[in-house]
DNA sequence: CATGCAATACAATGGGTGTT
DNA sequence: AACACCCATTGTATTGCATG
């Protein structure tokens, strides 16, 4: 087969055509580009070419790009040969009285300033200025602008002389320069690492904890002039100043980018593509596309970890409680062998200390274990004592279908339907440890039928929650109670208000690239998430909640009576209990009633739904 | 002041998909 | 076929700091 030469890159004679494919390429001389073409590109830096019988019409990217690069730095290369240029011609001007230029050099700025100032306020009377510098400097120098600068800052009259000095056309110059060195002072500081600013810090835990507040405390602390000068371009706005001088200050230093970072996770969640990261990366804005994925995947990473802290706590607490349930059914066995002794008096009594102490010793070592093992932190959030219930969390999890369309489909290529499942861990908010897990609120004795029944009290709460439902319906629909809208209750009152209102605690736990459709694979899913996620006393697996759909849930149980003839709870499966989480109630039963009660048909008939809805000019759901 | 080290940012590159 | 774009990996540049 014989090889063209269009295959290769004009310049670097790379074979473009790998497995018999172009790739990665691009020709020269086609009509259709976009301008500008490649050689007018290469003819702005200096290269002329020319379609040529037996030279390629291609090249390829990594030629592009080198040309991107001469492009870039070639004016910078011209720059300096024109200062070289201009250097030798100086050189070669004045080198016959270079020895004079050698014995005057040139003074800096600042002395020079200095000097005149000096000078012109102080010499005439030198003799007299200790005794009295107002009186010389009234005396002797004349009503000039520097006059007016000493005065003032002898009579310590300071806002009046810095307007004054500001008003000077050299010495505003130079108090400029000062105030940007101190900048620049302070700009390297922040700009250390060790002083420990918040921008430096970009690990997953160090952006988790990433708040407005502390930047503008560590801009305060670090750099009081630029949080000043920010202040006043941002007129006091708080976060405006944090952002800008992030911004500003990751410009300097492409390491300070918790800003960055924190951007860009807003932008992802938004859904920017790469493109916005190109452009913005270039403007000190977000980190590059690359990094602000890769800092995801880091942040994704250790969504899970304190999760399985949490279950550590729970196992820990479900052994503690074990052991003091066992304890006192010991003391009430023992109760019960002898009732005529007191307890406490007698060696029984000794004989529970001993047991209690060794069940201690126990409690103590398990708590040691778990200590050396995870940092200490339960041992210290779990003392033997009075062990407070950690909380208790329960798994949602979600189907997550899509559809790949292949574009040329072929046997080992075709279109795929991708079932996968998605699972978050989310805290409960109230600790339900109080409620035991083994027994009825009440015995079957006990209970009677009428605490069931809706009674008076009932119907008395419920009448007071349709009035508050009412008067929230009229001021959103009715216009002349809209008023009102601000003085009804919008969310009546219950026992856990203040608990509910707070924002749950998520852990995303990813995806499992499973289908929750093939029982297999749900099965397995379901064996993983007990493994993984369901605290373990010692009387095997304790109980999550997990949540999915309906259809999840109807799946999940349906796998749980298959696996019911095992012989642990852990192998029946019975770590999990399933529940349903209405995601789409309203919509459904919105979709079911307009199914079931509507027909465009019944226009005419009075008191059907369309009717209602023509009489009322409720068109919106029309549309 | 040169050198090496570590952390980070980012460009280059290869393999791929989808559109024109 | 050519192009634009995406993604992951690899290699390189930059920077601050420690050291000799």
């Amino acid at each position: 087969m014989a090889s063209n030469i269009n295959d290769f890159c004009r310049f670097c004679m790379k074979n473009m055509r790998i497995s018999g494919v172009l790739g990665h390429c691009t020709t020269l001389f086609d009509k259709n580009k976009k301008p500008p073409s490649i050689p007018d590109r290469l003819m702005h830096v200096g290269l002329e070419i020319k379609r040529r019988p037996g030279k390629s019409n291609r090249v390829c990217r990594g030629c592009v790009s080198t040309l991107s690069g001469v492009e870039k730095y070639l004016p910078l290369y011209w720059r300096w040969v024109e200062n070289e240029k201009d250097d030798e011609s100086c050189a070669r001007e004045s080198s016959t009285n270079s020895e004079k230029r050698n014995r005057e050099p040139t003074p800096s700025k600042t002395p020079r300033a200095l000097k005149r100032f000096c000078h012109k306020a102080t010499s005439p009377g030198i003799n007299n200025v200790r005794r009295s510098i107002n009186a010389a400097i009234n005396k002797q120098v004349c009503d000039t602008e520097e006059s007016k600068i000493v005065e003032h800052i002898n009579n310590r009259k300071w806002v009046a002389a810095a307007k004054f000095i500001m008003n000077h056309k050299d010495l505003t110059q130079e108090v400029k320069n000062t105030i940007l060195s101190l900048l620049e002072n302070e700009c390297k500081t922040i700009c250390n690492p060790n002083n420990n600013f918040i921008l430096w810090r970009s690990s997953p835990e160090d952006l988790k904890s990433f708040s407005f507040d502390k930047l503008e405390s560590d801009l305060q602390r670090l750099s009081p002039l630029l949080f000043s000068i920010f202040a006043t371009i941002c007129q006091n706005s708080s976060p405006v100043i944090c952002a800008a001088s992030a911004i500003a200050l990751r410009g300097r230093q492409p390491r300070l980018s918790a800003f960055a970072h924190y951007l860009n996770c807003v932008l992802l969640y938004g859904g920017a593509k790469k493109a916005v990261f190109d452009r913005l990366s270039k403007l000190a804005i977000t980190t590059a596309h690359t990094n602000a994925i890769g800092k995801q995947k880091e942040l994704a990473n250790t969504c899970g970890a304190s999760l399985f802290l949490l279950k550590r706590l729970n196992e820990s607490f479900l052994t503690l409680e074990t052991e003091r349930h066992r304890n006192v059914g010991l003391r009430e066995d023992n109760k019960a062998m002898s009732p005529s002794h007191k307890p406490g008096l007698i060696p029984t009594g000794v004989f529970l200390s001993t047991e209690e102490l060794q069940l201690s010793e126990e409690e103590l070592e398990c708590s040691e274990e778990k200590a050396t093992e995870e940092e200490n932190i339960i041992s210290v959030l779990l003392p033997e004592s009075q062990p407070t219930p950690p909380n208790t969390y329960s798994i949602i999890m979600d189907n997550l279908d899509f559809f790949m369309h292949a574009h040329h489909q072929s046997t080992l290529h075709s279109n795929r339907s991708i079932h996968w499942i998605h699972h978050i861990a989310v805290k409960d908010r109230i600790p339900t440890h109080h409620l035991a897990n083994d027994l009825p609120l009440l015995d079957l004795q006990q209970y009677n039928l009428t605490m069931s029944l809706p009674g008076h009290e009932t119907q008395t709460n419920m009448r007071r929650e349709f009035i508050v439902l009412g008067s929230r319906i009229l001021t959103q629909y009715v216009a002349v109670f809209k008023s009102f809208r601000n003085v009804v209750v919008h969310h009546i009152p219950h026992q856990y208000s203040e608990e509910m209102a707070q924002p749950s605690t998520d852990y995303p736990l990813g995806l499992i690239f499973k289908n929750e459709n093939k029982t297999s694979d749900l099965s397995e899913v379901l064996q993983n998430i007990q493994h993984k996620y369901t605290p373990k006393g010692p009387d095997g697996v304790s109980k999550i909640l997990v949540g999915g759909d309906r259809l999840t849930e109807a799946n999940c149980r349906n796998i749980q009576h298959a696996f019911a003839d095992g012989n642990t709870n852990e192998e029946r499966l019975e770590g999990m209990v399933f529940k349903f989480e209405d995601w789409h109630a309203i919509r459904v039963l919105f979709e079911i009633h307009y199914k079931v009660f509507f027909s465009c048909k019944s226009g005419k008939d009075h008191g059907t739904l369309c009717a209602n809805m023509t009489k009322l000019r409720y068109v919106s759901c029309y549309e």
